[in-house]
RNA sequence: GCCCGGGUGGCGAAAUUGGUAGACGCAAGGGACUUAAAAUCCCUCGGUUGGAAACGACCGUACCGGUUCGAUUCCGGUCCCGGGCACCA
């Protein structure tokens, strides 16, 4: 195949596209001779169209599949639709057109957007999550697990508008006040079905010692989410009424500093705690109080950064070893969700306690000797908090932190008040949701039966894809066609639950179904379970480093426990990328409320040394505000759209400069610069092969006959495919793979020898070049390669080998340091030794005019980089 | 508030295990080619400073301190920015 003499973008990759697709270059079979590789990136939601992190995030597993490819694997990368969720119902709300349409056109466009980019997926094994031949799998493995107890029903606190009468999630919780009505929200109990993650919590920590391959700053956050503590379970004993009034025989607190039990002056209850209900019955201002707390969202970040507020209750419970009448108060920081929705507390030796006894006037009284002294005197230090040995603890004086522990619980225990246990943060993973857009819960409630589970034969419960939200409930409450029903135990008339799924159950176990998406008989084929196994490779954006991975982890479990999968993680190695932000702009409408504007639209004003100084709205001319930089996203409307830079460079540039301007793992500060240098490189790289082909046929390699110079661009692309190989398999730096890859084109620019052996060389530097950057930027590379084989496809090729040979050196440049001062550099012989090269690095005459007069204290060598003299006066 | 990251030229970044700070690219300036422009090619490019030049000196990786022959890298503290906080995905 001959090359044209431009290179045009649009034509190369259109023929690449076609070649790919007609060839099913991409289709994934199980193939026991073969070894395996499971590529995956997290699925995009169908937003409307593609953003830069989806680009990032592709191409990042695109670079690695087509890479492990050329390493002879076989590899799957699929894709696929995350395809419920709120922006649907809103999209619906604001547009009146259904939930279903909005997401299926969205996913039209977004894939042939994708498409576009040149991703070497394997199509055959899309799947979108709002398809009933998806979640009918979910339902079913849902009411195995029902009927197995991972499952269960209880209260839950929701976010609830008075006004527009419905369910907010956090997101449309701003200030304190429902996003649509303005209204102030409430925390509102409400029924709703868990999974017991907490029964998996043990081995959702244990094993991510099992995951060398998981970035570690992402398993010490999931550590700190589990939140594994030994502490105490200890009882205040209730006095006489209250025991009549039949609360129980006490107050049951948790705390992980039994040691500071006899430092404890009072105890806080949540606003929902038992304690505090009774306590409201006659007191109009704890009630009032009560229903403040319960005001506001559950979000915990709002909790916990309210002003800490609180109200004593006039009750009284008792100390478990002293009986002292310690003061019962309701306080907005304590959580009834949280361990046992109550706390005592210990002002002298924590933060929280110690400010809400400041603003209260409680007592504080100090029963650890810290660092800070056996004292607790304003403002909190740290060290107040440190484990030491305990004072003004009667018989407990002189304890440490561990016999403490024990003592206490020996002496707890005895009186039947308490005993050690260990408690997680993490808890059960509430899935309800009152939402349309999600998958229905297989669930039909019946007055004589209970909740009984749809049976597998009536599964799928399909959502009707018909229906427009307006806003106020979930639709589904208003179908009597969807909820009316008869038991399927008792066959009684019985209403189906309306509420649907997190749609973080979907996202869960998407990694098992690609494995098999078409399967009818099961949720996996079992022998495609047994072939693929797990994910080799996963990536996607840090923002999911807790949330999405610990629920697929959990997921994976269960299906293993389910005899469905048959290892122990989902991932083996995981790759999170950072975010690509971007600076937000907006205007404070009537009533607060922000009107996001696209950076697209907005000018910004900079100062003399670059400074943004103020921006204009391009359409008005008039001023915006600068929001400051966050994640690119839609409620933001700081998404800066690709399809304009693939429009005008190419999908090829567009991944370039993707791949080229950070690692992956920093965060991208979107910039349109640096575009055209991506443009650019590719265009000198065509005009290269071009040149190169122009000449005479190249001789035979015959690499004992070269030259210095030859033997230099020799060792420079043997240089580049180690370290550009390093850089794709085991660090994934990308940027510095491209870099070292432009370095080898500029020394072939540089490279001026038509011999025919410096042909020949010239010859392997391209051909390692195209492969090596074949990967990233596969399109041009395929027309390329073509040119230089003809009838064979880049993407068929093996990965360049390296030759050690080639790599050694006669001489090496060394740096000569006095004193950790770099004062000269030195050539050497490379096989020099280390009395050669002192004697070499001391005839140099910088090297004599700073050692002149001074005593030589030591010489350090290191082999290859530098020497070393330490000197004196 | 709590947990996890990040901060290096005008800009994106590199320096992989404590060993030559700024590779590679963008922008900018100068030059070549051109009637001109675009494109392309060549040169300069952290700051201060000495020198006619060749070539040097000093400072410099957010800030303060420490360990080391040597610190962008390790330790302690501070500031700023980003992510997550269980109903955005």
């Amino acid at each position: 195949m001959s090359l044209d003499e431009r290179y045009e973008p649009s034509a190369v990759e259109q023929a690449a596209q076609q070649y790919w697709d007609s060839h099913n270059t991409f289709t994934a079979h199980e193939d026991n001779a073969r070894e395996k590789y499971y590529c995956l990136a997290m699925f995009p939601y169908p937003s409307g169209k593609l953003h830069m992190g989806h680009v990032r995030n592709y191409t990042i597993t695109d670079v690695i599949s087509r890479f492990q490819r050329m390493q002879g694997k076989h590899v799957l990368h699929p894709m696929g639709w995350d395809a419920f969720g709120l922006p649907a119902e809103n999209a619906a709300i604001a547009h009146r057109v259904s939930p279903a349409q909005w997401t299926y056109s969205n996913i039209a466009y977004m894939k042939q957007q994708l498409q576009s980019l040149g991703l070497g997926v394997d199509w055959s094994r899309e799947i979108a999550t709002c398809k009933p031949e998806y979640y009918r799998w979910e339902q079913w493995l849902f009411t195995r697990l029902f009927q197995k107890g991972v499952i269960y029903r209880k209260s839950g606190t929701v976010n609830w508008d008075p006004v527009d009468q419905t369910v907010l999630a956090n997101e449309q919780v701003i200030d304190g006040r429902g996003w649509r009505s303005g209204a102030l929200i409430e925390k509102r109990e409400i029924p709703m079905y868990y999974f017991r993650i907490t029964d998996y919590a043990d081995e959702l920590l244990s094993s991510l010692d099992e995951l060398p391959g998981w970035p570690e700053q992402v398993k010490t956050m999931q550590r700190n989410w589990i939140g594994k503590s030994r502490g105490m379970e200890v009882t205040f004993p209730f006095d006489a009424d209250l025991k009549a009034a039949g609360l129980g025989e006490g107050l049951k607190v948790f705390t992980t500093r039994p040691d500071t039990l006899m430092g404890a002056t009072y105890v806080a209850v949540a606003a929902e705690h038992p304690l505090a209900t009774h306590a409201a019955l006659n007191n109009a201002a704890l009630t009032a109080f009560i229903h403040e707390c319960k005001s506001g969202s559950v979000a915990e970040a709002d909790i916990a950064t309210a002003e800490k507020k609180g109200m004593a209750t006039g009750l009284t419970v008792q100390h478990p070893f002293t009986g002292e009448a310690l003061p019962v108060w309701v306080a907005n920081y304590v959580l009834m969700n949280y361990g046992e929705g109550a706390v005592m507390a210990v002002p002298a030796h924590d933060e929280r306690d110690f400010a809400f006894a400041q603003q209260y006037q409680l007592p504080i009284q100090p029963v650890i000797a810290t660092s800070a002294g056996n004292t607790t005197p304003a403002p909190w230090q740290d060290a107040y908090a440190e484990h030491g040995t305990l004072i003004n603890s009667g018989e407990f004086n002189g304890l440490t932190f561990e016999s403490a522990f024990e003592a206490m619980e020996a002496r707890l225990k005895a009186r039947h008040l308490g005993q050690s246990r260990i408690q997680f943060r993490l808890r059960d993973w509430g899935i309800s949701r009152q939402r349309f857009w999600g998958c229905p819960i297989p669930i039909i409630h019946c007055d004589s039966c209970g909740d009984v589970p749809v049976p597998e034969a009536d599964l799928p419960v399909v959502l009707p894809e018909d229906v427009v939200p307006d806003g106020s409930g979930n639709p589904l409450n208003k179908l009597p066609g969807f909820f009316e029903c008869a038991c399927p135990a008792c066959g009684k008339p019985a209403r189906r639950e309306t509420d649907t799924m997190d749609t973080f159950v979907e996202s869960s176990w998407y990694f098992a179904r690609y494995m098999s998406p078409q399967y009818q008989d099961g949720m996996i084929d079992p022998a495609a379970a047994c072939y693929w196994q797990s994910v080799d490779q996963y990536v996607g954006g840090v923002e999911h480093a807790i949330l999405h991975l610990l629920y697929a982890r959990f997921f994976h479990k269960l299906m293993r426990d389910e005899g469905l999968l048959h290892s122990n993680e989902p991932f083996q190695r995981l790759l999170t990328q950072g975010m690509v932000i971007a600076e937000t702009y907006y205007r404070e409408a009537t009533g607060g409320k922000k009107l996001w504007f696209n950076p697209a639209d907005v000018t910004v004003e900079r100062d003399s040394k670059g400074k943004p100084v103020g921006a204009t709205l391009n359409s008005d001319g008039q001023p915006v505000i600068i929001g400051g930089i966050e994640k690119m996203s839609k409620s933001k409307n700081n998404g800066v759209d690709p399809q304009s830079l693939i429009d005008q460079y190419g999908a090829d540039t567009a991944r370039l400069f993707m791949m080229f301007a950070a690692p992956p793992e920093m965060s991208l500060e979107w910039s349109d610069s640096g575009v055209e240098g991506a443009s650019r490189f590719l265009k000198r790289l065509w005009k290269q092969v071009v040149d190169h082909l122009a000449k005479a046929t190249p001789a035979m390699l015959a690499a004992d006959t070269l030259d210095d110079h030859q033997k230099a661009l020799r060792r420079k692309t043997h240089e580049t495919i180690a370290k550009v190989t390093d850089d794709y398999g085991r660090r994934h730096t990308f940027n510095t793979a491209i870099a070292a890859v432009m370095e080898l084109s500029n020394d072939i620019g540089r490279f001026n020898d038509d011999s025919p052996q410096g042909l020949a060389v010239e010859r392997e530097a391209l051909e390692s070049a195209v492969l090596l950057l074949s990967p990233i930027v596969p399109h041009i590379t395929h027309s390329l390669w073509a040119a230089l084989h003809p009838g064979t496809a880049a993407v068929d090729q093996s990965w360049p080998v390296l030759d050690e040979q080639a790599l050694i050196r006669d001489s090496i440049t060394l740096a000569v340091q006095i004193n950790g001062k770099l004062r000269a550099q030195i050539d050497v012989p490379a096989d020099a030794d280390k009395a050669a090269v002192e004697t070499l690095a001391q005839a140099n005459e910088n090297v004599q005019r700073f050692t002149a007069g001074k005593t030589l204290r030591k010489v350090i060598l290191v082999p290859g980089k530098l020497i070393n003299f330490v000197i004196s006066d």
